[in-house]
DNA sequence: GTTATTGCAAAATCTTTGCAGGGTG
DNA sequence: CACCCTGCAAAGATTTTGCAATAAC
């Protein structure tokens, strides 16, 4: 088990957030915050949760799902659904403020990051009177390669 | 039964496209476009099949699901899954490029538009060298009704 | 006439729920 | 030691699928 400052960093504010709601602090919930912290890029709750079955983790489905909806409350990962049936997160402290841009011909993604992305987010909070915890913002187009190709 | 130009040209456009495509032209088919576009805002497959077997359209929840399919690949539609477990629709033809506010609380969608958006695409444009035909730009967070509840 | 499409119901998929037992505070 | 949380399985909800009947071309 490799340690790391984000993965302390991550656990401390879980922890914070558990006190803070009076939820209790179970081996589970940091289990999953510790798993989904170890995986790169987006995932899904199935391939999750086999991969902490493979990895002898004693689990439930349910307790999975609990805790993703904790870790979405305090803002730890971010919840995406492409189209498709089943929803995918992905870790968002720092660095789950960046963005996509997604090529509709090759698939190819790239991130990008923007501040004006928090200014419309505040100029949207004033306006509408919503509390806003994230965002998800995907431009959809084409890529330099399949620019010149088309 | 209402007509209105913008009816016609969609329901030219899904004539076009099927013919295009080999696909038949089916009442069905013609039935689920022309009430799409007699709905405001967003709608589920739910709400619209339920509106169908109201007005007794002879139709089935299968074929619904087959035509919006078909109205999504033409574009005429948009599809959205704000965090929900159902997905939502909206019709698409000229529909202005407003972007969504969701309460993760009680699942209230609000529409805005900032012309923000369309100054951080330009810049991303730029600096990427994609061409970005359109986005996607949701804000997650508690609507002012679950921010007092909370 | 051919064959894509429909309707129905069953199946599949993902997520939530109820409840008994166990662990946290 | 109170009661929140977990695990399990069953239930719910949404979407897809298989197949015979129907209708478009």
């Amino acid at each position: 088990m490799k340690h790391s400052r984000e993965k302390d960093s991550v656990m401390h504010i879980f922890t914070s957030y558990l006190e803070r709601k009076g939820y209790r602090k179970t081996h589970e919930r940091f289990d999953v915050l510790h798993e989904i912290y170890s995986i790169r890029g987006h995932f899904d709750v199935e391939s999750l949760y086999g991969k902490m079955k493979t990895k002898k983790y004693a689990i439930s489905i349910a307790t999975v799902y609990n805790t993703i909806e904790l870790l979405l409350e305090c803002n730890l990962i971010k919840k995406h659904q492409f189209g498709e049936n089943t929803s995918r997160y992905e870790k968002s402290f720092r660095g789950g403020n960046h963005d996509h841009l997604i090529c509709t011909a090759c698939g190819e993604v790239v991130e990008f990051w923007d501040p004006a992305v928090k200014e419309i987010q505040d100029a949207v909070t004033v306006s509408t009177g919503f509390e806003v915890n994230y965002h998800v913002l995907y431009f959809y187009g084409l890529c330099p390669k399949c620019k010149v190709k088309k």
